[in-house]
RNA sequence: GCGAGAAUAUCUAAGUGGCCAACAGAGGCAGACUCAAGAUCUGUUCCCGUAGGGGUUCGCAGGUUCGACUCCUGCUUCUCGCACCA
């Protein structure tokens, strides 16, 4: 008999699925799924097991439902990351050392080549290719590739082609986060610190200063005509520089900034912010004014200078207070001139008087002042003689009336400080020119994409409103960019594909990757993808016989059917993937996407994976350790795919026990020989609806709900049969049948197991492609279903009674209800008002005579129907058994159960008091 | 802050108006088998109960209803996304 050994099934496994799962074009339906393709800059963990995992099972459910299946693979590996990474390993930088040579365990003559990046991500392309397979993965490996392949390249250059004749690719400038010490763009994983700061657009107002001008950056414009003073900090070192060839005074800082927000910068001296102190400026909408000191002027926040604006700025009205406190400025009054309801005549006097705040350093300002900006901004008013509007709307005109006529212009600034990069260097804003962007604003485009959407399949259903959300709100996408791997853009060489931006058609590409490694990629013009793909003839094509035989897989495989990912992709790739899908093939409605599965994210140990915090757990390292199956069942069986998981090794280790019991009952009963019996029929009666229910399950991608029905529903189902058995009988030959059903529903869950088993029952090739069982109608048996159901029930009440009394029994009398208790159930079961039944049911001669006793019946009877399931109460009404042939048939069973004679009475015949209470489906137990 | 989702017994988790003291699994406890361990099987796992019953529960506070884990309102907590990047 074969022994439970995991790692010789994988093995035995292995070594028939060599190419099993190259699939061609064929006379069947096909049917295609991808995932996400992995960015492999690091090994695999857990968590990712289950992202390809999950249409993995899908893969083989529909495989053995007879579809042609393509679930290919490949590897994304264009992008900056791992240029990073290599520079680090060049650096010998410990922590990023330590990761890979200790957690990935890269062996240190590899660790060594790492710093070119493309050997970091063919190192673990190769190695996630090792694992998928470990995994069980029914992948096409003949058409993987990766996105720096010449051939991909030339493919990506022809679908940019078609963006930008399409008008969605343009030129513009951008303000990015930068870094002066990379020469590069910051993303967010690029930062140490303040990954939340945003780019704001702060309005210069240019004060005039002898022949100079002093620029004070400010959110409100509106508030010109309220300022009474500006602030400098008098230990701060100012400059003064020429920019765009006027003299501007700023922080030291500042003047770096604006050298890289389009401006020509030239320090001519430094000027100590005490200097400054006390002289005059002036603006056109204020008049002159005064410089005063304060510390709260912070050198790196926008010019370093600040306009004065008490009456409505906190921070403004405070630091004024403090100095006329000690006896300075005593003249200046704040100038209010919004009027907003609840805030008194001078706002910002009447907010920090009402929270009491004593002094600047209060942790109550930035709320206070973000309060006020809000409340000015969507109710307040400008006096009528600053002209009377809204706030909303003269913020908007007086910056414009500036930038116009007073030289304002416009600078970046973080909403929150300080911003810091990976390498330690402050980061700051720039803008970015030759900035090449794909026009997700567009409304046309965007209502595309909507259409398409709503002709699209998407598991969960709750995740459309965060896609439908996204399209309404994707700006304009920068696409280019100048480090990193990937492809270069065509209409500046300088620059490449974002990588994100690159990765948005090629499941059309897995149609022909296979194919076009054939081709030298010199060949591949847009015009040989024109008609791969979009069927356009044209002169002189290359290789005739093999485009059209691409021509030919491409138009069966496409579209794909389903496209799974986790769900934080949905804010960007799988939202951008339709954006493309419907200018590359515009017009050709049958090409677009179908349908998407977005996942949950995985957790270890109940906390979030990161590689970076070490909380991982190698997928390889689980696949060693517990076996590829027990790895995909736990994965599978633990939460729906859409839900977060968690990964517990002891858990999994549990998995793994059941697993081997599995195949142990599957070995014990597959060649059991003994005559069928009643149970028998209601085993198969079982195991249809088993059928049913897992299919049904895995149709609509609930991995968990279709392993709890074909695992442990059949189990549950096989202890009672075994239970029901005869003493000296083992089970009989039909439960070879079962087995069969049994193995291929979790052939998908447990495919390594299954190719096992599947030759232990003498099964026909592989399990892999054996046909998914198929529900028999014939084989339901409602009467044997609801018997055992009876059956069931008794046995557990006699059990509750038993335990309660606590005397051994001598036997036990099971009392049957009455024929006329049976038409009172008949009778309420059907009645739609079930209170005034009762009143009829006693109009009925017969039920009058016994009075008291119907009424109580007809009561108890209503509860028990509200009590019991109506797949029993319904059967029962229609089609009603005879509990007497139940329990005759199954004395012999309940005898053995109990150990003690059992007689079964009719209840009135019996002469017992408790027989009295007898119901129907619930008979009196006497125990005696 | 904005947007989306979630909160159920020791844990995972099913449950969209009466089938609910609440599926299933894991874990715990007890028993059987065994020299023992493991595996397996049986029972038990909110509280009370010597006849199949009763009581109190499904984040918190209210509401709708004959009836709510399920619907509504408010609150609290958690997770995810908020972009120039995989």
């Amino acid at each position: 008999m074969s022994q439970f050994d995991l790692s010789a099934f994988e093995e035995e496994a292995h070594e028939k699925w060599a190419h099993a799962f190259e699939s061609n074009p064929s006379r069947l339906e096909k049917f295609y799924i991808n995932v996400a393709f992995p960015y492999p800059s690091g090994a695999m963990h857990v968590g990712h097991g289950r992202t390809y995992i999950v249409p993995d099972v899908v893969a083989r459910f529909w495989r053995m439902k007879g579809k042609q299946v393509l679930f290919p693979m490949a590897f994304h590996v264009t992008g900056a990351p791992v240029v990073g990474i290599s520079k680090r390993i060049a650096k010998k930088d410990e922590k990023t050392i330590r990761l890979y040579r200790d957690l990935y365990r890269v062996p240190q003559n590899v660790l060594d080549e790492f710093v070119d990046p493309l050997t970091i991500v063919k190192h673990f392309a190769a190695e996630y290719q090792r694992v998928m397979t470990a995994c069980g993965l029914s992948i096409d490996w003949r058409r993987r590739f990766i996105t720096v392949d010449p051939s991909y390249s030339k493919f990506i250059e022809w679908q940019w082609k078609h963006l930008y004749e399409a008008g969605h690719v343009i030129k513009g400038a951008h303000p990015v986060r930068y870094c002066t010490v990379d020469e590069n763009p910051v993303g967010d994983h690029d930062l140490l610190e303040g990954d939340k700061a945003e780019v704001i657009k702060f309005t210069l107002v240019m004060f005039r200063y002898g022949d100079a001008f002093i620029p004070t950056a400010t959110l409100r414009p509106e508030t010109i005509h309220g300022v009474t003073n500006l602030w400098a900090n008098p230990s701060v070192t100012y400059v003064k520089a020429m920019v765009d060839g006027k003299a501007w005074i700023v922080s030291k800082e500042a003047a770096e900034k604006l050298a890289l927000q389009d401006h020509t910068v030239e320090i001519r001296e430094e000027i100590k912010g005490s200097e400054l102190v006390d002289k005059k400026v002036s603006h056109p909408l204020c008049g002159e004014i005064t410089i005063l000191p304060a510390e709260f002027v912070d050198p790196d926040m926008a010019t370093g200078m600040v306009m004065s604006v008490p009456a409505h700025a906190p921070f403004d009205y405070i630091a004024l207070r403090d100095l006329q406190q000690a006896g300075r400025y005593k003249d200046i009054k704040p100038i209010p001139l919004i009027r907003v309801e609840g805030y008194g005549e001078v706002p910002a006097q009447f907010a920090v008087e009402k929270a009491g705040i004593k002094n600047q350093m209060d942790s109550r300002m930035d709320a206070l002042t973000q309060e006020i900006y809000s409340a000015e901004f969507s109710k307040g008013k400008l006096f009528e003689k600053y002209g009377g509007k809204p706030v909303r709307v003269a913020r908007d005109d007086v910056a414009a009336l500036m930038t116009e006529k007073y030289d304002s212009v416009v600078m970046y600034e973080f909403d929150v400080r300080p911003v810091v990069c990976r390498c330690g260097n402050r980061v700051k804003v720039k803008i970015l020119h030759d900035q090449w962007f794909l026009k997700y604003s567009d409304p046309a485009w965007k209502q595309e994409v909507s259409d398409q959407l709503k002709d699209m399949t998407l598991v969960p259903p709750e995740v459309r409103v965060e896609f439908d959300r996204t399209v309404d709100w994707l700006k304009d996408w920068a696409c280019t960019r100048r480090v990193g791997l990937g492809t270069k853009f065509p209409w500046d060489t300088q620059q490449l594909i974002e990588p994100l931006s690159d990765s948005t058609v090629y499941m059309a590409y897995y149609t022909i990757a296979h194919r076009i490694k054939d081709l030298d990629s010199k060949l591949l013009t847009p015009a040989v993808f024109d008609y791969i793909f979009l069927g356009k003839k044209s002169e002189d094509l290359p290789e005739k016989k093999k485009l059209d035989a691409m021509r030919e897989e491409f138009l069966y495989w496409y579209p794909y059917d389903f496209r799974f990912s986790a769900k934080d992709l949905i804010s960007n790739h799988l939202t951008f993937q339709i954006f493309h899908h419907c200018t590359v093939f515009a017009g050709q409605k049958d090409k677009l996407p179908k349908g998407m599965v977005v996942f949950g994210m995985g957790l270890l140990n109940g906390a979030k994976m990161s590689s970076s915090k070490g909380n991982v757990f190698l997928l390889e390292d689980a696949v060693k350790e517990f076996g590829g199956d027990t790895v995909r069942m736990f994965l599978m069986g633990s939460a729906e795919p859409w839900q977060d998981f968690d990964w517990r090794n002891e858990l999994v280790l549990s998995t793994k026990k059941q697993i081997e019991r599995f195949h142990n009952t599957v070995m014990e009963i597959k060649d059991a020989t003994g005559e069928p019996h009643d149970i028998d029929r209601w085993l198969a009666s079982r195991l249809q609806s088993h059928i049913a229910k897992t299919t049904e399950a895995l149709d609509n991608f609930q991995t968990r709900q279709a392993l709890q029905e074909a695992w442990f529903g059949i189990e549950t189902d096989l202890k009672w049969y075994r239970r029901r058995l005869p003493k000296d009988c083992d089970g009989s030959r039909e439960l070879h049948e079962l087995c069969s059903v049994w193995v291929r529903l979790l052939a998908p869950f447990i495919p390594f197991t299954g190719e096992h088993l599947w030759k232990e029952l003498a099964g026909e090739g592989l399990i892999s492609f054996a046909p998914w069982p198929k529900m028999d109608a014939q084989q339901v048996n409602e009467k044997a279903e609801l018997s055992e159901e009876l059956l069931a029930r008794t046995v557990e009440d006699v059990e509750s009674i038993k335990k309660l009394i606590q005397i051994s029994p001598k036997a036990i009398t099971i009392a049957l209800a009455p024929e006329w208790k049976h038409e009172v159930f008949r009778t309420i079961a059907q009645a739609s008002d079930k209170n005034s039944v009762v009143k009829e049911i006693m109009k009925d001669e017969k039920m009058r005579k016994r009075g008291r006793e119907a009424t109580d019946a007809a009561k108890q009877i209503t509860t028990l129907i509200h009590r019991l399931p109506p797949y029993v109460v319904g059967p029962l009404v229609q089609d009603p058994i005879s509990e007497r042939d139940v329990f005759e048939s199954a004395k012999g069973f309940l005898e053995q159960e109990f150990g003690v004679p059992v007689h079964i009475v009719e209840a009135e015949a019996s002469g017992h008091v408790k027989a009295l209470t007898a119901l129907p489906f619930k008979p009196s137990i006497i125990i005696e």
